[in-house]
Parts: structure tokens; C-alpha cells; sequence
DNA sequence: TTGCTGATGTTAGGTCTTATGACATTGCAT
DNA sequence: ATGCAATGTCATAAGACCTAACATCAGCAA
């Protein structure tokens, strides 16, 4: 599997491929770079070189964007995201002690306020079309 | 299957990103479409894009060069793949009649001709490095 | 309504990449 | 030495992409 992994994250697309594939454009494309949801690599010409990861992201983002979801929304749900991976590589690579079950709780449990009190932060969560 | 040759067949890589792939350059990825041996796409600006089977072939190319292989053997090599993917295309769509049995052995024959003779076609079937 | 903001469109000027065609080079084979 | 196969190199033109800035337009807040 860590070879399907390596070939998922090499950059080969050009971004005139990227539109392509995913049917955005290129100011799409680099505004939710610009947002941080996607982090492509330069060639040696400064050109964004795309991965088969990224235009994962790509359509993700296109599908919760049609959910009426925010970037706001977006990036916490890639933040959590991210989160996730590192617990799971964490857990993979060294036994559980006490310590981490107490640390575990707590950022779960802060992680329980956060989302509670979404509403307060700078961006609201949901947007317009499909209100629930 | 079918989604997976699909895919394989889809053109989506510039020649900069093929050059990278097979390490090959402009130069030689080019004579060896106009050798025939790979009919990359053309985008609307009229520059080559690449599918995942093209660079298969340019690796195969560098192997057989690699052998010592002429240009002339290489692309005997893939007429030769060429027929057999027709004949079981063919194969699968209709039964095999004795007319079938007759004519294929007629182009075995005709085959092994050619590959005795091959000295004295336009050029030689093998080539400096690892003589047999 | 008025004004602000988020997401995207559009444009301009500059740089990088690719296309084509020609000529040069290198190594075999005759 | 000659000829051909495979590749290198160069010039010119055109296409793709970059950044930065300004424009648009819908939704939301005051």
C-alpha cells in the first residue's frame, strides 16, 4: 500500500489538467489553495504541479461546496480530518499510557466546546442553499 | 475493467511530466511517435497530453533500446501485440470457424518468414549492446 | 436600504513550456 | 569512408501559467 500512497501524492498534473478533471477553474483552483485545503508543488518554472491526492481534495470541496457548506466549514472539516490521521499514526506507532488517555478526554472534550459554540467563531458553519 | 483501461487511456499528462516519468527527452518521446509507436492527444492549443498506457509503451521503449533493440524490432514488437489483441477480440466475439484455422496458420507462417528474413529488411533486428 | 464580505470573474504584463523544422553529432554497419 | 538511425541543439512562434489588481454579485448585518 506504500507505493499506491507515493503514486497518489506525486505531483504531475499542470493545472490546465486539474480544471479539467475536476471542471473548476483556475482562480477556483487557487483560491482554495490560497485557503490552505491544498498545498501543490512548483516545478522548477514556479508552475503548480498537482497530485492525484489534490484533485481528491479538489472534488471533495466541490462536492461540499454544492452542499451549500463554506470554506470556513471546509477547512474545519480538513482540520479534523488531519487531526484524525495523526491520532491514527500516533496510535500505530506507540503503546497507550495513562497520560495519553487523560490528553485523549481532554482534547475531545475541547473539541466537543468548539463545536458547540461554532456560532461564535468568525464564520458561520452553514450557508446558503439546503438550510436543515 | 473497463473504468481502469479507461482511465489508463485517458490523456492527462504534458510532455514535461512525461519527461520526468520515464527520464526520456522532448526529443526522443517525440521520434518515437513519429515513429509510430505511440499516438499521443492533442489538446486546443495543439500541445501532446499523455495517457498512463503512453508512458507504458515509452518505459517498454527504454527497455528495449536498453536490450539493444533497434527502432525497426520495437515496432515489429508492437504490431505483433497489436495482432494478438485483435485476434482475441475477435476470438471472443464469434466462434472459431476452419476458414479461421486456415488463415491463421497461413499468417504464423507468413510470421515466421519475416522474422527469419529480418536481415534483409530495411534494418536489422538487433543492435550494439548484449549480442545473443 | 446601505455597506461589507466571501467566492469568483476578468484583465494585464511577464515568464515558462511546448511545437516545429532545420542542422549537427555520434555510432554502427557496409 | 559513407550512409543511416537515434538523438542533441537551436531559433522562432504560440500556448499555458503566474501574480496582482480590480470587478462582480449574492447574502448578510446594521
Amino acid at each position: 500500500m506504500k507505493e499506491k500512497e507515493l503514486r497518489r501524492s506525486m505531483a504531475v498534473f499542470p493545472i490546465g489538467t486539474v480544471m479539467k478533471l475536476t471542471d473548476l477553474t483556475a482562480r477556483q483552483i487557487r483560491y482554495y489553495e490560497a485557503q490552505g485545503l491544498i498545498q501543490p508543488q512548483r516545478n522548477e518554472g514556479n508552475r503548480r504541479m498537482y497530485s492525484l491526492n489534490d484533485i481528491d481534495v479538489l472534488l471533495d470541496i466541490k462536492d461540499y461546496l454544492a452542499e451549500g457548506i463554506n470554506m470556513a466549514g471546509i477547512k474545519h472539516i480538513y482540520d479534523m480530518k488531519q487531526r484524525e490521521k495523526q491520532k491514527k499514526q500516533a496510535d500505530l506507532k506507540r503503546p497507550v499510557t495513562d497520560a495519553d488517555v487523560r490528553r485523549i478526554f481532554h482534547d475531545e472534550l475541547l473539541q466537543q466546546g468548539r463545536l458547540q459554540n461554532e456560532q461564535h467563531d468568525a464564520a458561520p458553519l452553514f450557508h446558503k442553499h439546503k438550510p436543515l
